[in-house]
DNA sequence: CTTGACCTTCCGGTTACTGGAAGCCCCATA
DNA sequence: TATGGGGCTTCCAGTAACCGGAAGGTCAAG
């Protein structure tokens, strides 16, 4: 398969794909041409790449979580401890949008947003 | 003020104030010696933009945010057009992280987490 | 006069790609 | 057989908002 393929499958986009072999996610042969020639292998680690992704695990997540998919020898501890970890990242980050949300809801909220120059949103970034 | 005493009392690193001169949001006077002066209007300008930074404005925004607070002829409505912008791009990241959150704590949940190497997680990422 | 804290600039690295340029390669059509 | 268009290649640069560190000048105290 050339990369073209792959990326319509995998719904990752061919430069993206490039970017992975860069990084060493995959490691797809080559074709007398000098295309890359993917195995259904490196189309399935894209694929879990891509679902990882959408998780929001980081690439080094995913570089780890791949490594560990591939061993026999796995502990389901050892998978469960990096997704804990950034469920735990998912939930501070949420904690610090919600408080960024209701600030900014409420200055919204007390500007009129008409044509005078008043403004409570610029009065309170400009508080001392 | 040195950029010392201006880090602790805007509460920014003294790295990020230069970074924030460089790309122009403040514009200090240089002492004889090379030193950065600092003016009361530069520590307040600073301020503003930790502010303005810490509701998740990006620094794009504070450029303008900073302009339009010294426009006498701005419109409240300019302001709140960007802040209005920013709470829906705000609303929508902490959707798709709750969606992230919804799924990943579904699969730590059915993780044993114990040392065999049998795990739901790597199992949902791999699917086909 | 030295020491240590502060300041300066400059360079590189971070995350995860994305865009674009220059240049092969392959297939179908005229 | 020539050619045209799409697909493929590599490489370079840029994104956001800084952070770390090196090499070196400055200042106040002892």
């Amino acid at each position: 398969m050339n990369i073209g393929d792959v990326a319509e499958r995998s719904g990752l986009p061919a430069k993206t794909i490039r970017y992975y072999e860069d990084i060493g996610l995959i490691k797809p042969k080559r074709a007398e041409n000098g295309y890359r020639a993917f195995a259904p292998r490196d189309l399935h680690i894209l694929a879990f790449i891509g679902r990882a992704r959408a998780l929001g695990f980081t690439i080094e997540d995913c570089r780890t979580l791949i490594a560990l998919y591939h061993d026999d020898h796995r502990e389901s501890a050892q998978v469960k401890a990096i997704a804990q970890d950034h469920l735990t990242a998912i939930d501070q980050k949420i904690v610090q949008l919600q408080s960024m949300r209701t600030a900014l809801a409420h200055l919204v909220q007390c500007c009129a947003g008409d044509s005078r120059p008043d403004c409570p949103i610029l009065d309170d970034l400009a508080q001392d």
